[in-house]
RNA sequence: GGCGGCAUAGCUCAGUUGGCUAGAGCAUGCGGUUCAUACCCGCAGUGUCCCCGGUUCGAAUCCAGGUGCCGCUACCA
C-alpha cells in the first residue's frame, strides 16, 4: 500500500542579498531527506528556488542602477550566486523554480482567475472602505459599526483599490487541520498558529492579495496595474512547478499528494495557515505536513545583515569541506529548534567526530587488513562471545536511524550512528588485533575481526550517504564495497562484503583540522570582510522620479516648533508622544514612531520641523496631528533616523517656505 | 501591548504521558594502548534542573505568579 512517491520542497529564498548560512541549512536539511527517500527507494522529486518580486528588490535594483530582472539574474546565476551555492554544497534539487520563470507567471495568472472566478478574491474597492484621514483600507468584516475602526470616521468607498483573498471563509477548516492532524510539525507550533491568528479576536482576517504600490510583479491580467503580491505567488511555487496551470510541467498528480515542506519558523503562518486555505480555495488536496524548523543564531541572536555577523557557507564549504559543514549542520543542532552557530563548534565536531571517530575508525580499519592481509580480507567463521555486543548494535542500527529520520530528526540518527562508531572504536580495543597479529594460529580470528570492522563501516557509511555523499563513496572506495553493499536493502544485512574483499587505504577522508590557528584565519578573514563592507556603505532611499507641480508643494505647511515635553507612549515599543509649541498659543500633539533612535529627555527643548496640516490620526488611542520630519538613510544595512533640528534662535511657528 | 516559545554540568544539548542516585558529547584531571589522522579505550568528578509558591506518597516534568532571552503580531503620518 505504500506509495514510494515523495515531493519534498525548501522555502524559495528572496534574492534581495546573498544567501547565509541559515538558507543553507534549510536546503542541506531538505537535500538529506531527499536523498534518504531516494536510498530507500522512493520516486523523489526535490524542488528549490527564488521568490524573485516585491518593493524590496525594485527598490535595490533601482538603487544599484539595474533592472530588477538583472538584479536578480546576478544573484541567483551569477557568480557565487544561488545556483553555484547549492551546486558546491551538492544540492540534488531535480527542479528549480524562479518567480520570473515564463511557465511560473502563467500559472499564478491562472490560479489568482481561477480563485477570482469562484468569488475568493474580490475587489477591495467594491467591498472594502477607505478611511481618508488614516489613509487606510479596510475589509468590510474589520468596519467597527460601519466605521473605521481606528478612529471611528466615517469611511468611503476606496481610491485605492486591491484584492482580497477571503482568508476568514476558510478559518475553520483550518484550524481542523492544525488541531486534528499532525499537518503541522513540530506540534509546539500549533498553538501559536491557532490562538495567534485563528482564534484570536476579531478572527482570521481576509489577506490582501494584490498591490499597486509597486509594479515588479505578476500583473493581474484581468486588471493591468495591480500586480499579484506575495502569497499567491510565492507559496504557489509549490504546484506550479509540477506543472499546475502550465504545459512546462505535467507531473502534478503524481507528486502533488505526497509534499513535504521544510520551512523556517518565520514563514510557519504563511505554510500552516495562508497556503492550505490558497489550496482549499482551489479545491486541491492538502500536502501532507509542514515541518517548521529552527534557526542558526549568532551569539545567541538572529542572524542578519544589519547586525553584520552574516555567515557565509561558502567560505566555510571552502575551507573545510562541503560534506563536513554539511554533516556539522545536521549532527549539532535539533532540527526543531533553534541552534548557536560558532566556528569553534563547527571545527570541533569535525575533529571529533568525523576525524578521530569515523575517518581515524577508516583508516586503522583499512590500515590493518593492508597490513596483516596485503589488502585481500578472507571470510572466515572465528567468532567469539566478545562481538556480539558490536553485531547486535549494528544489525540493529538501520531500524533506529530509519525511525528517526521519519520523524526527521537528523540529530539523533546520526547520534545513533556515530554510538556504533564509537562502539567500534572500542571493539578494536577490546579484540586488539596487533596482538592476534604475532600469532600464526590466530589467522582466522584476526580476519573475523577486521570483517566485522569493514562491515560496521560499511553499513555505517550507507546510512551516511544522504548527509555525506561524497565521504561516503570514497569510504566505500576503500573498503571495497561493490554497488550491491550500498543500497538501503544491504545496511539491514551484515556480512555483505564478499571473501577477499579488496581494501584499499586511501587518503584522510577527514584531515584533522588545526584549530587554533583556522580559529585565527576565520577571524582575520571576517575582519577583513567587515572592514570591506564597512566603507561607504550608505544607502539612500531611491529618489522621486516624479515631480511634484509647485502648488501641490505649497499646499505643505512645515513650521518651526519646539518640543515642550516629550515621553514614550504606554504598551508601545516605538511611540513617542511630543508636546510641541508651534507658535500657535496651543500645544499641539504629535506621536512619532522614533523611540528606537532617542529617548525623551534627549528632545525636551529642541527645535524641530513638523508639517502641522496632515489630517489627524489616532495611534495607540492618541491623536498624532502632524509629522516630525526626519532625515532617514542606512548605513552598513541598518536603519538611521535624525530629526531635523533647527536653529534655537528661530521662533515656535516660523514657517518654512 | 497581544500570542507563543525557551531557561538543565564550564560549553552544546538529551530528558516521551510526573517514579532512579538527573544524563550524553565536548572541555578538564588521571590511567591504559600503539593498529590508526598526537588518534583510540577506561576511570573520575562537578549541577540551587532560572526564582517563588502550590498539587502530589513523589515535580526538571503539572498548576499559579515572577525574572531573563527569543520569535510572530500591532502602533511607527
Amino acid at each position: 500500500m505504500a506509495d514510494k512517491t515523495f515531493y519534498i520542497t525548501t522555502p524559495i529564498y528572496y534574492p534581495s542579498d546573498k544567501l547565509h548560512i541559515g538558507h543553507a541549512y534549510c536546503t542541506v536539511a531538505t537535500d538529506t531527506m531527499a536523498r534518504y527517500k531516494r536510498l530507500c527507494g522512493y520516486d523523489v522529486l526535490f524542488l528549490t528556488g527564488t521568490d524573485e518580486h516585491g518593493q524590496k528588490i525594485e527598490d535595490k535594483a533601482k538603487a544599484a542602477g539595474v533592472t530588477p530582472q538583472q538584479f536578480v539574474d546576478n544573484i541567483v546565476t551569477g557568480p557565487r550566486g544561488v545556483l553555484d551555492l547549492w551546486k558546491l554544497m551538492n544540492i540534488s534539487n531535480d527542479r528549480f523554480i524562479r518567480t520570473t520563470d515564463d511557465y511560473h507567471v502563467k500559472s499564478i495568472q491562472y490560479i489568482f482567475r481561477k480563485m477570482y472566478e469562484k468569488g475568493d478574491i474580490y475587489k477591495g474597492s467594491y467591498k472594502g472602505k477607505y478611511c481618508k484621514p488614516c489613509e487606510s483600507f479596510w475589509t468590510e468584516s474589520q468596519l467597527k459599526d460601519g466605521k473605521c475602526p481606528d478612529c471611528g470616521r466615517e469611511v468611503q468607498d476606496a481610491e485605492e483599490e486591491a484584492y482580497f483573498f477571503r482568508l476568514s471563509k476558510y478559518a475553520s477548516r483550518v484550524r481542523d487541520l492544525l488541531t486534528d492532524t499532525d499537518f503541522l510539525q513540530p506540534a509546539s507550533r500549533v498553538n501559536e498558529m491557532v490562538n495567534n491568528f485563528i482564534d484570536c479576536e476579531g478572527g482570521l482576517q481576509d489577506l490582501c492579495v494584490s498591490r499597486t504600490s509597486f509594479s515588479w510583479g505578476i500583473p493581474v491580467d484581468f486588471d493591468p496595474g495591480h500586480v499579484v503580491y506575495v502569497w499567491v505567488d510565492a507559496l504557489s511555487n509549490y504546484i506550479t512547478a509540477l506543472g499546475y496551470g502550465n504545459d512546462r510541467y505535467h507531473d502534478y498528480e503524481k507528486y502533488w499528494p505526497h509534499a513535504v515542506h521544510f520551512v523556517g519558523k518565520e514563514i510557519v503562518r504563511f505554510h500552516s495557515i495562508i497556503w492550505p486555505a490558497m489550496l482549499m480555495s482551489l479545491g486541491e488536496p492538502m500536502p501532507q505536513k509542514v515541518y517548521g524548523h529552527g534557526w542558526l543564531l549568532l551569539d545567541g541572536g538572529k542572524m542578519s545583515k544589519s547586525k553584520g555577523n552574516v555567515v557565509d557557507p561558502y567560505i566555510l564549504a571552502e575551507r573545510f569541506g562541503v560534506d563536513a559543514l554539511r554533516f556539522f549542520l545536521m549532527r549539532t543542532f535539533p532540527f526543531g529548534s533553534d541552534g548557536n552557530f560558532s566556528n569553534e563548534l563547527l571545527i570541533n565536531t569535525i575533529n571529533v567526530d568525523l576525524a578521530n571517530d569515523l575517518g581515524n575508525l577508516v583508516s586503522r580499519s583499512t590500515a590493518m587488513v593492508e597490513k596483516y592481509f596485503g589488502g585481500s580480507l578472507p571470510k572466515t567463521d572465528a567468532a567469539e562471545a566478545v562481538d556480539s555486543e558490536l553485531l547486535a548494535l549494528v544489525t540493529s542500527l538501520r531500524g533506529r536511524y530509519e525511525a528517526q529520520m521519519e520523524q526527521y530528526q537528523f540529530q539523533n540518527a546520526l547520534e545513533d550512528v556515530f554510538k556504533t562508531i564509537q562502539r567500534a572504536n572500542k571493539y578494536i580495543d577490546e579484540t586488539a588485533p596487533w596482538v592476534l597479529a604475532k600469532d600464526e594460529a590466530k589467522r582466522d580470528r584476526l580476519a573475523a575481526v577486521l570483517y566485522n570492522l569493514l562491515e560496521t563501516v560499511r553499513i555505517c557509511a550507507v546510512l551516511l550517504t544522504p548527509f555525506m555523499p561524497e565521504s561516503a563513496a570514497k569510504i566505500f572506495a576503500q573498503i571495497g564495497a561493490s554497488a550491491a553493499a550500498q543500497t538501503w536493502e544491504s545496511a539491514a544485512q551484515f556480512g555483505v562484503l564478499p571473501d577477499g574483499v579488496c581494501v584499499r587505504k586511501g587518503a584522510a577522508i577527514f584531515p584533522r583540522i588545526d584549530a587554533a590557528k583556522e580559529l585565527a584565519e576565520l577571524e582575520a578573514l571576517e575582519e577583513q570582510l567587515r572592514l570591506a563592507a564597512q566603507g561607504p556603505q550608505l544607502e539612500l532611499e531611491p529618489y522621486e522620479t516624479e515631480r511634484v507641480d509647485f502648488d501641490t508643494f505649497c499646499k505643505s505647511d512645515f513650521r518651526a516648533v519646539k518640543v515642550k515635553a516629550c515621553e514614550a507612549v504606554k504598551k508601545s515599543a516605538k511611540l513617542l508622544r511630543f508636546t510641541l509649541d508651534d507658535g500657535s498659543g496651543t500645544d499641539r500633539q504629535i506621536l512619532s514612531g522614533i523611540h528606537k533612535f532617542y529617548e525623551p529627555e534627549q528632545l525636551v527643548g529642541k527645535t524641530l520641523l513638523a508639517i502641522v496640516n496632515l489630517p489627524p490620526r489616532k495611534m495607540m488611542g492618541l491623536e498624532s496631528c502632524g509629522m516630525l520630519i526626519s532625515a532617514v538613510h542606512k548605513e552598513n544595512g541598518e536603519e538611521k533616523l535624525n530629526l531635523v533640528m533647527l536653529d534655537d534662535a528661530i521662533p515656535a511657528g516660523a514657517k518654512m517656505c
